[in-house]
DNA sequence: AGCTATTTATAACT
DNA sequence: TAGTTATAAATAGCT
């Protein structure tokens, strides 16, 4: 009705579902009350939702309406008492057990079990329907891999940028610890107390980690986790 | 609302009241349908107009909502009539219910509707099942074509066969046949009464359709109803 | 839960 | 009672 016209048909999308629910209702019972005091009627409204949750609305009080509009339908007015009422019950198991005892048999069909007593017709209808199904699932499927891939890909830059500041950072820091040695160098070689191959040993080790970092960056999307020494900490959720 | 806002309260005029209440009471109707369907939901809709009269909806049976509304309100329901009996089947009907439920949920996901919520692997188990209970039908299917196709050629051969005897007795017929012609003609032309000529074209007839009947013994499948002329009738229950 | 672009419902009128 | 139309209200899809 807005926003792109919808067709009245049961809604696929549970979470939809409920949404509309919660807002249908509302407008419904507002309707309805609007409908009593515009008109001066009674009205009792009751809605369950496919949950099982109740939600009603009256304009006086439900058992009026309720005791009103039995008795303004004759034929209701045996539900009453209370063998009926069994009766009413046990009806409503009978139907409740017929459509579960339909639909289970239709479901074993549905998994494969229980074929004998089908013609080839029904066998090639019941295959027409599951690789329609099938289809369906696949396209579902592939969708869901399909934002996967790109939400992994977007990370993987985010992290390869990341990387690549992380790695200009790194060479910054290399420079300024460069020139600091080559003045405690110069500072020492001009005391005449020389330690170069001690600290000589420290920059190799910093060059290292540095390089070992430079491969991470080339392969972004993998085993990004291996090593959480400062690379990186975005999570990838990949489950 | 509409061509000048109106605010709710009871309309004086009683014959605006009337046609607003028409329109308004379709309109609701027209909301709650939907939202039964939209939302599978259960509704019920019971409005007496100012003057008394009775308009319901309801999605399933009005008895139903009324009992499922009884039933969610267990304080009224104890305090009037709820002997145990009437609890058991209550008792019944919810679990049925809930069964119901279940299951259609299940069938809906089968039938590759409501994918919507399922995770990867979910819809990769249904795909896995779904391609299982595929695997199961065609396998049943092909059972159920070799059946038929052995059968065919069962009932091809007895053809076969039954022909084959068939056209034995024609041969044997024939002559007998020949035997009884040269002993009329011989009679005849003892008698000086030729009627030669006559008596062979009756012949040139009866070699044919044998010839036809030879035909159909190479190709006992097809076709073998075309002609009822004594070669079967026994029936292929080709279908 | 809140925001629009639209569809739908409907008050006033014929 | 039914049809038309201008406008208010409801709401689907989105954030």
């Amino acid at each position: 009705m807005v926003r792109g016209k919808i067709v009245i048909q049961r809604i696929d999308n549970s979470t939809s579902r409920q949404v509309t629910f919660s807002k249908r209702r509302n407008g419904l019972m507002k309707k309805a009350k609007e409908l009593a005091i515009l008109c001066d009627a009674e009205v009792g409204l009751v809605v369950f939702s496919s949950t099982g949750r109740l939600y009603d609305y009256a304009s006086t009080s439900m058992k009026s309406v309720i005791e009103r509009y039995k008795k303004a339908n004759e034929e209701h007015q045996l539900v009453l008492n209370a063998t009926s009422e069994v009766k009413f019950w046990q009806m409503e198991v009978a139907s409740l057990r017929q459509q579960l005892h339909n639909l289970q048999e239709n479901h074993r069909q549905l998994m494969g079990e229980e074929l004998s007593g089908l013609s080839i017709k029904d066998l090639h209808d019941l295959e027409n329907q599951l690789e329609m199904s099938l289809h369906g699932i696949r396209t579902k499927k592939d969708q869901l891999l399909t934002d996967k891939i790109q939400e992994l890909k977007w990370k993987g830059n985010l992290i390869y940028q990341e990387n690549m500041e992380l790695h200009m950072k790194v060479n910054l820091l290399d420079q300024e610890h460069m020139e600091l040695h080559k003045k405690v160098y110069e500072k020492r070689v001009d005391n005449g107390d020389n330690r170069d191959s001690a600290i000589s040993y420290g920059f190799g080790i910093a060059e290292k980690a540095n390089a070992s970092n430079h491969l991470e960056l080339n392969r972004p999307q993998h085993q990004a986790n291996r090593e959480q020494t400062g690379t990186s900490r975005l999570c990838l959720g990949l489950h």
